[in-house]
RNA sequence: GGCACUGUGGCGGAGUGGUGACGCAGCGGUCUGCAAAACCGCGUACACCGGUUCAAUUCCGGUCGGUGCCUCCA
């Protein structure tokens, strides 16, 4: 009973999963850099971290989660010059920084809400933490981990002997084949800042006093800092993308280490990225579908969550649009057996099926290998479809059962036009019902209703 | 150049040392006023070459291909 495996990016192995304490199960996610629209690429990984939730809660866990919005502007690069991007997009919108990570932090939360994502228990907000990013800059200039240079405090990364463990980083090898010149008062090309100065006459919106000049946090010391406040080390599980193995987690972990000489966490997921129609997405490129996209071609986010769920968090995955046509032909399936099962009321007793989806969701989260199980189980128990949701999000349910007093009437005016051979009248109220969204079917147990999208 | 991941049928996508998951699409059938749905049936897939084994898609080695990261990014 009750148990979980997880691959763990620490040890490269599928380990069983052992909390702290099964009542606060702490977790942690690295949340989005507000400075533009999240695409499906960001919320793929937001689904599979609510999955992860999900089944914790399914084997009686209470996950206590921080998600933080990093809404603080970062340069391009660590050690050239490059424009920060909150500084960019106020620029081209005519909006101060702070409406700007106001703005794109609405529309992440809306579609995170549309996608029926567990809410976390505390969203941390960057430019909250700045006083606690302060006091770990001190600790570890206290420590002896940095060096100042003209642009900042910098993180010595050779004085941490295990600091490319956790990527499994050739240092020198890094160094020889780098693709990009770093900064000459760099020590070492793995070396980044953990705070910023802002030279005279460098246009920054976002400042705060330290060290008597004004600056900014570095780009990593936020989710140390978070963490360190609001969950302390070590928490049990951090989340995040593929692509934060070797910079951003590698930086955490040493950050957090150099200064309070403590494991960050017990266990790392990372999510591998989606492709879009074969090509990467990413921010600086601009492409990639919004969930607002797929609204506007006609698909639910539960399209989308159901094609994301039907692969591994672990999968590099293609995105297009005739795969998501097919996650929609399952949900739709899987709706019109909820419809099916609140006009019919038959039960089946579905222990063992839940037992399954249970045992293959503690599988790494297999959540494919579940829904083959969904699909082979009989299911016309409402009961069943109730706890599917519970454990999937997947509002099969709620979209499922609300229709109006006017249009029962209409559906049972025209099960008795059909029953008097009425053909004419019971075809006219039928292509009526579909336009507002009701779709009739005869079946050999009589007339039942589904929506049609 | 380094590190990591990956190669399964028309499209996706699990999984396993030995009876071809599952979904979508397609074909046939039952049912049916029509439509739809539901249900039943239909596929000789695991990049290539070696090795281990009674047996490999599954383990090991090599070859070839794809991708990601090393600058922000989930």
């Amino acid at each position: 009973m009750n148990k979980i495996k997880l691959y763990n990016t620490l040890t490269r192995k599928v380990e069983e999963f052992r909390p702290q304490d099964p009542n606060k199960v702490k977790i942690y996610t690295c949340g989005p850099t507000v400075y533009s629209t999240p695409h499906i690429g960001n919320f793929a990984a937001y689904i599979y971290w609510d999955l992860l939730i999900r089944t914790l809660k399914l084997n009686g866990y209470t996950p206590y989660r921080v998600l933080n919005l990093t809404d603080v502007g970062h340069l391009t690069s660590d050690g050239d010059e490059g424009e920060d991007k909150l500084e960019k997009g106020a620029r081209q919108s005519g909006k101060t920084v702070w409406e700007v990570a106001e703005y794109y932090t609405n529309l992440f939360v809306q579609d995170y809400k549309a996608l029926n994502l567990t809410p976390p228990d505390v969203t941390a907000k960057a430019t909250d933490y700045i006083e606690e990013d302060k006091a770990l800059v001190n600790k570890l200039i206290e420590n002896g981990y940095t060096y100042e240079t003209s642009d900042g405090i910098y993180f010595d990364t050779s004085k941490l002997p295990t600091y490319a463990d956790f990527a499994r980083l050739d240092l020198d090898q890094l160094q020889a084949g780098a693709r990009v010149e770093f900064s000459s008062e760099k020590r070492n090309i793995s070396d980044f800042a953990v705070w910023k100065f802002i030279q005279p006459g460098e246009k920054h919106a976002m400042r705060w006093d330290y060290l008597n000049r004004p600056g900014y946090p570095g780009w990593h010391l936020e989710c140390s800092t978070i963490i360190h406040t609001e969950l302390g080390e070590p928490i049990d599980i951090h989340t995040g993308g593929i692509d934060h193995i070797p910079v951003h987690h590698t930086n955490e972990i040493a950050q957090t280490l150099a200064a309070f000489d403590k494991q960050l966490s017990r266990y790392w997921l990372h999510c591998n990225h989606l492709t879009s129609d074969g090509e990467k997405i990413s921010k600086s490129l601009g492409n990639g579908y919004t969930i607002q996209d797929l609204v506007d071609k006609g698909y639910s986010p539960m399209d989308f969550k159901m094609w994301v769920l039907q692969g591994n968090y672990q999968s590099e995955r293609n995105f297009t649009l005739q795969d998501l046509d097919a996650a929609r032909s399952r949900r739709l399936s899987w709706r019109n057996q909820v419809a099916r099962a609140y006009q019919k009321h038959d039960s089946i007793d579905s222990a063992e099926v839940l037992a399954n989806i249970k045992a293959a969701l503690n599988d790494n989260l297999n959540s494919s290998q579940a829904f083959a199980i969904i699909d082979q189980a009989e299911k016309c128990s409402l009961d069943f479809w109730k706890q599917v949701d519970e454990v999937f999000g997947l509002n099969l349910i709620q979209d499922s059962p609300n229709i109006t007093a006017e249009q029962i009437s209409l559906l049972e005016e025209r099960a008795q036009a059909r029953a008097a051979k009425d053909f004419a009248r019971s075809d006219e109220l039928r292509d009526q019902l579909i336009m507002q969204n009701i779709k009739v079917l005869d079946t050999p147990e009589g007339q039942v209703w589904q929506y049609a999208k």
